[in-house]
DNA sequence: AATGAATGAGGATTCATTCAT
DNA sequence: TATGAATGAATCCTCATTCAT
């Protein structure tokens, strides 16, 4: 079945062109990224590109739902994790802190599209943004149902949550601080954030 | 003496550069706005534009500065006012609010070169975040000398506090949350933020 | 073999965009010479052009190179025909009121580029005159070899002789005279050349 | 009477005008030359040029126009000398290694008129190539009448003069050959004009 | 399916020229 | 008369996209 062995090839073809994508984008941003390079590093020719995504555009967004997916399984496995709500919102600070350290091009194209400016993937970045919260959102209610957290308004949480965490990493990747004195920070971060939900921490 | 009104008309054509430039860049981004719209819409003739500012990344950079030299006010300002640290930093919150109603242009262009990944501009944007970092900074110092909060590392103390309550604005806005719903959160964000700098918030 | 097919139609058009550039660098002159014209004449796309040269100065250059290895390949058969150095003289002198009337924008822009101002070409122009200078000069060198003629100053003889065969036509045209009348002088200004070499021309 | 003083003051600026423009012409050519930079050096207003020159092409022919009247004064000097007629062609080349020497830029912007490709000025450029001409033809002519020469062809054998003297030069200026050297091969050049001219010179 | 040669829309920038002062 | 701020025409070049092979 020569069918499965083209499939498979097809979308080895298509992921790579996707990471090629990532590093590109991430490099140089949507507008200065240039699609003849990521071709020629994904290592096929300029119009085959065109055989795998319609345009620059959805190229971009395709790229963008992908590293999306990766992330979300992180934010989802790091809060999965037993123990406390403190201890799994470290997590989820370090779980941000290794996406930024291992595949920087995916977190900062990333942010890029969530804080950057460009109009034309806001729709697209405002799904991120809520998926994301989803997940902390769902997590959140579960502390609430079994009373580990008292909180009204759980996506405003939620909210506060994400910006805490993500953002700080964000920033501190850009002020050029090390992962070590990141990581430092996590269980400051991690008590931050659960005091401002309405219980305070296990002391 | 004419040279007084010229003078003041250089200067109000100067402002009136910087505004639709804030407006063109935040609605398409630094490579998709056009110098010829930005001209058109100020109202002077395309190569006027270069009387005044020596290129488009120029012109960029002054608009970046521009609207940094405003916010830092507006921080400065919030953050000196009356009232406990947490009422201080509420006002912040409240501040970051006003800025980003008031005049979104700047809010999400200034948000999109601090977090964007155009690399052009990171060192610029870089600059900008340690000048708002410092500002709080010196905030919690004074906080920390008449012993109203411990904390050590007043950096990654000042960051915590302007990654939460910036960036929440920012995704907020992103989710298209209105302004009352974003500032009935401003208690709690500044409760938040105070729980994780070391001193339970005057209960 | 497509391979030759397209290897011929790129050659093909290459020849035909150093023609059009001819033509438009000897109308125009190489700042007010227009690329797209050039490419439009070519019967190619604006962007066409680039794919053969890789910018204005370098398609000005490449054709200057085309025509001096055409104007060279002129000069040589012409000194290397039979005959005594008065008789091959003067089909130096003919060889170039052909050029300058077969293909008088070629003529046009290579002199241009000789003695125009245009420092940006400088350098190879100089590089042409030597090659000029050095096939006139080896034909003298023979000559001189054999007794033929008397001369210390190889290389300011080579001067004298193109000198005068080509600035001759060069002006001549400028002044609009015929083809007719230029060419009946053709045995007189050998016959100067040669009265000025150091021998009395065969009388 | 302050109307001679004006005058005079405008003519001095006129000249100022005139001798910048011809540094900027000599060195950038007509395209490349900026009016500001000329301006400027004259220390003058941009507008102001425009008080004395209709525009940018008129500028540069009256430059032009006022050197040749420089280089037609030369000309004629050199040939009104006493001698024979071969010492007059020796100081006429003199003459021109002269004006190469001491104004360089003048003989180059000449030279790039007569030579160059710039259509637009090639009717000024012939005008001056014949006036040119016609002092030689003049002198010619007188030698005629003496019995000193034969030849039929005045017009013919003035413009063989021209382009060996003229052209010898120029190009030994472009191979960068010093003064020294050019000057050397004088006699030598005017000893070829002359025998090609139809009388041996005075041997 | 894969390729890459060809295309042409689009835009920053320069600078000759104008004109209000 | 002199000025220089303002103007906008003019153009090279890039690169996303198409399509014949």
């Amino acid at each position: 079945m020569p069918k499965i062995v083209d499939e498979q090839a097809r979308e080895a073809t298509r992921q790579r062109i996707l990471r090629e994508a990532a590093h590109e984008f991430a490099r140089l941003g949507f507008d200065q990224a240039n699609i003849n390079v990521i071709a020629e590093r994904a290592g096929i020719g300029k119009g085959t590109i065109y055989l795998y995504f319609e345009n620059k555009r959805e190229l971009f967004l395709a790229m963008l739902r992908s590293i999306a997916r990766i992330h979300l399984a992180s934010i989802r496995a790091a809060l999965a994790m037993k123990g406390t709500l403190e201890q799994r919102i470290e997590q989820l600070f370090r779980a941000f802190i290794r996406l930024a350290e291992e595949d920087s091009d995916s977190f900062n194209v990333s942010m890029s599209a969530l804080y950057g400016v460009n109009r034309a993937f806001q729709a697209e970045a405002t799904k991120l943004l809520q998926d994301y919260l989803a997940v902390i959102a769902l997590v959140l209610e579960e502390s609430r149902a079994i009373g580990e957290i008292q909180t009204t308004n759980i996506e405003a949480t939620a909210l506060q949550v994400l910006s805490l965490t993500e953002s700080y990493v964000l920033s501190a990747r850009v002020l050029g601080w090390s992962k070590q004195s990141i990581t430092r920070q996590a269980s400051a971060v991690a008590r931050q954030v659960l005091s401002g939900i309405g219980i305070h921490p296990s002391s």
